[in-house]
DNA sequence: TCTTAGTGCTTGCAAAATGCAATAACAAAG
DNA sequence: CTTTGTTATTGCATTTTGCAAGCACTAAGA
C-alpha cells in the first residue's frame, strides 16, 4: 500500500500493519524471541514464503524492523525491532487480552495470567527487555 | 475467515479484525458517534458498499455490533456496539497513538492530545460513555 | 395513486492479494 | 564437490478487494 487512505492515524497504521500476518511477525519478536526467516516459517499459522518476504519487507522499509546478517552465521539473517516496531507493545498486549477474554479456545498461559492480573506492569516489563535489545 | 488458524489469542483477534476496513467502521462508531450504513459510507476512507455490507455481516456475527431498526426512522437500520465491541476501545487507541506518534500527516487533534497527556483518563471517560449505549 | 427520495443491499467484472507447491541462489560445512 | 541450511523467487489457482451500476423496499408528498 504506497499512499495512505487519509489521514486519520488509525487509517494510517492499518496501512501498515492492518492485515492477517504482519503483527504476527511481530508477535513472534516481540513476545517469543524469534530472530530468522525459518524461523519465522514455523509458526503454527504456516505462513507462506512469498508472503512472508513480502511482509519483512514492507516492515523494514517501515523502519519497524531492521535486518542484519547474523553474527554467528553469516549465511544468515537476523531481524529485529526497532523502536517504532518496539512501541507496537501495548497494541500487541491489547489484542492479546481481548482475544483471550472473547475466544474460549484461546485459553490464557502464563502471559496472559499476567497480563489480566497486571496489564501495565506487563508492558512496562517488556517494554524494558526489548529496548535493551534495539541496536 | 471460518476457523481461527491457531489458538493464539493475538491470531484469534487478527481473523476477526485483522483487515484494513473492520476497525475503521469501529472507529466510526466508536469515537465519531455514526449510527448507520449510509454515515458509514461517507468517511473519509470511502469503503465500497459491497466490503461495508460483508464487514457489517461479519462483525454481527461476531457479536461485535449489533443491528435494530432505527426509532425514529422505520426504514433505516442502526448498528451499535455490544460490550465486546466497545472492549476494543483500548486498542483502537493504542492504534490512534502509534500512527499519531509516527505519521507526520497524521496531526494529533483534541482527541490525540488527550490521548498523549492521559490515555488511560480517555480510554475510562469513553467506556464509561460507551457503557451507557448499550442496549 | 404515482412519483420521488432515502436507505440498504446485490451483482458483474477487473485488479490485487493470498495460498500453495516447486525450485533457485548461495554460503558454509564436511 | 556434495550436502545442508537459509533465504528468496516463480507460476498458477483461489480469494479478496475496488469500482460502477443498478435493484428492492419504505416513507412521504403531490
Amino acid at each position: 500500500m504506497e499512499k495512505t487512505r487519509s489521514d486519520c492515524p488509525i487509517t494510517c497504521s492499518l496501512d501498515v500493519f492492518g492485515d492477517k500476518w504482519s503483527l504476527l511477525i511481530i508477535r513472534d519478536i516481540m513476545l517469543r524471541g524469534k530472530l530468522s526467516y525459518s524461523e519465522f516459517l514455523e509458526s503454527e499459522e504456516k505462513i507462506a514464503t512469498n508472503i512472508l518476504v513480502n511482509r519483512l519487507a514492507l516492515l523494514e522499509a517501515e523502519n519497524i524492523l531492521s535486518k542484519r546478517v547474523s553474527p554467528t552465521n553469516k549465511s544468515k539473517f537476523i531481524y529485529s525491532l526497532t523502536r517504532k516496531g518496539i512501541d507496537l507493545l501495548p497494541i500487541i498486549i491489547e489484542i492479546m487480552d481481548w482475544g483471550a477474554k472473547y475466544n474460549a479456545n484461546c485459553p490464557r498461559k502464563e502471559l496472559g495470567k499476567k497480563i489480566k492480573k497486571d496489564k501495565a506492569g506487563v508492558i512496562k516489563e517488556y517494554f524494558e527487555k526489548l529496548k535493551k535489545q534495539v541496536i
